[in-house]
DNA sequence: CTGTTAGCGCTTTCAT
DNA sequence: ATGAAAGCGCTAACAG
């Protein structure tokens, strides 16, 4: 099975290529039944015109670029799905990058898509990243970008984000009113705008309050490490009674350290997160969770980048933040644990 | 900051296009000192290639298809990891697509990917997935494709998968051993290689201890359906003391259905499942697990497929079998619920 | 060692 | 309504 192209195409109907390619097109000026005829053997063939040729062409590539910190995460791999679907509805394939948080990993995807490969990219900046002259350069080189849930406010560009400091608030609520004094703040990377975000809801609550002690606790990418450095605050004399944790995997650290030492959550300690994953709820209870609405953000990422792709303005569209709403604080109502 | 091509960067060196492009390309017969101007020239104007120009010229997209049922799902996504590290390390280009367990959408990619667009494709069949013309037709068209996971035995190609049926042996033997006297295996699409599998180890293991009553439960797409099951089954009057999950989220519905009849794990009912969650251990120790070593399979599926694209032998490879081993079966020695 | 030329497959003027 | 021809950016003969 040769490849069939629009010569083949040409040569078997005795059209000529630009005409078989109007057909193909819909274009104007073209015969009722010519295009007949030439959909027909289109189809027959299975005729697939080259992308490569099209996006040579037309200078668009039809694909879109995902850049995330991994993606073996929940939260990402769900972002994607909605990404998936819209990009999908709209013609656009879609391109995945990882930077496993780093940031030389992100300049270099960075550099190597601004050769047609993509028509824009989304993002979701690594924990490394305060820089983003890398991202600059890629959208001085005309692509659009849209920040998703990391953001940088060093760029006025479109981010879609969720109401994390009023979700932060209320959970922090959540503890307080369950009558916690002494409360543990556990945190990503402090130059994150999710963590600075969060992080400011919990304080600002905790102040609004007049409340309890408070530490913060610095998580890292180490599971191993996040657990011990919790073992250790939960052994200290001051133990903790109460935990806020920035994202599940700071969850689960804490659900493992409580483990190790016999803790009863929620008896001793009450603990708190932002959520994805089904499973935290089953965990435990009250271990649970604002729950991010993370298909529709990669949507409405999706149709925003779409949006900027297909309405080739080059003036820029400004900073335009959409917010989309958590999911308020669940519980379940029976416990299961 | 206008683009910067070929054309560009000769007008600048007083070179022709062709001596830049071989500077470029790090050919031969190129001068050292030439070589070494355009190159500083390339990286001070920040060359980028054209990836459709290339491609168009090469007939190479340097990208890899990747298509799954879901991404959603920890073990896909960690492949999907595995497989971006060996491709991102080759230069290859990662393109993700989804069937959301739709054959429909599966042909609809199949369709969609004979243009140029990729290189090649690692695919896990949908659990629609019976006849597999169109991928067939994608490797007429000169693709090459590799299977993970999920295999079809209509096409003899490579494929990388784990070794299922033994590791379902194991489990079984466990359940046994533990006592259990009338085990439930919980199902996947019956269609599914991974399913016949271990649904296969699972009854052989039985067989041959001339063992237990067995009832297989076919599990589906929509959790709730899935615990609903369960439940109406540990509420029979023959209560099962044994579950087989064949993949995690039959576990999970197992873990609710259990919790809602008030059932303990494992007192009342021992259970084993296919997981890769790092959190299914914590839920319940006796809960685990077979732990698939999903990473290594996309790596192996990569390496694999860059392998035959690389190497464009038309002749086919026909079917070389990679067989990863699971993990073993591991139990936490301490208890954690 | 370097330049000239042709062409990858497609679209799009510009003729007819 | 159709065809001829130019060209998107790059590379690989083929000259020199």
């Amino acid at each position: 099975m040769g490849k069939v192209d629009l010569r083949t195409l040409a040569a078997r109907l005795n059209l000529s290529m630009s005409t078989v390619s109007r057909a193909l097109g819909d274009k104007q000026d073209i015969g009722a039944s010519t295009k007949k005829r030439v959909l027909k053997l289109a189809r027959e063939l299975n005729y697939q015109p080259n992308a490569h040729a099209a996006g040579l062409r037309h200078r668009k590539s039809k694909t879109i670029g995902v850049v995330v910190p991994e993606i073996a995460n929940n939260f990402f791999s769900l972002v994607i799905d909605g990404i998936h679907e819209v990009a999908h509805a709209s013609g656009y394939h879609v391109l995945v990058y990882l930077t496993h948080e780093s940031l030389h990993k992100e300049i270099n995807i960075a550099r190597h898509i601004q050769n047609g490969r993509v028509d824009g990219l989304l993002i979701s900046i690594s924990s490394e990243t305060v820089n983003v002259d890398h991202l600059r350069e890629v959208r001085n080189a005309g692509l659009p970008i849209v920040f998703f849930d990391r953001v940088s406010n060093e760029m006025k560009i479109p981010c879609v984000t969720t109401n994390d400091y009023e979700s932060a608030v209320e959970a922090t609520h959540h503890l307080l009113d369950a009558g916690c004094k002494n409360i543990v703040y556990f945190s990503l990377s402090h130059n994150l705008s999710i963590n600075g975000k969060r992080m400011k809801g919990y304080l600002d609550a905790l102040r609004r309050r007049k409340s309890s002690a408070s530490t913060i606790l610095q998580g890292g990418n180490v599971h191993e490490e996040n657990v011990n450095h919790m073992i250790r605050l939960l052994s200290g004399k001051e133990r903790p009674d109460g935990v806020f944790a920035c994202v599940e995997e700071l969850a689960i650290a804490t659900y493992e350290a409580c483990a190790h030492l016999g803790l009863q959550i929620p008896r001793d300690v009450k603990v708190i997160c932002f959520s994805n994953m089904r499973v935290a709820p089953l965990l435990n209870p009250s271990l649970t969770t604002v729950r991010q609405p993370a298909l529709e953000i990669g949507k409405e990422a999706a149709a925003t980048l779409v949006g900027l792709i297909e309405s080739n303005k080059k003036s820029d569209p400004g900073q335009v933040k959409k917010v989309i709403k958590s999911d308020l604080i669940e519980r379940r109502s029976t416990a299961i644990v």
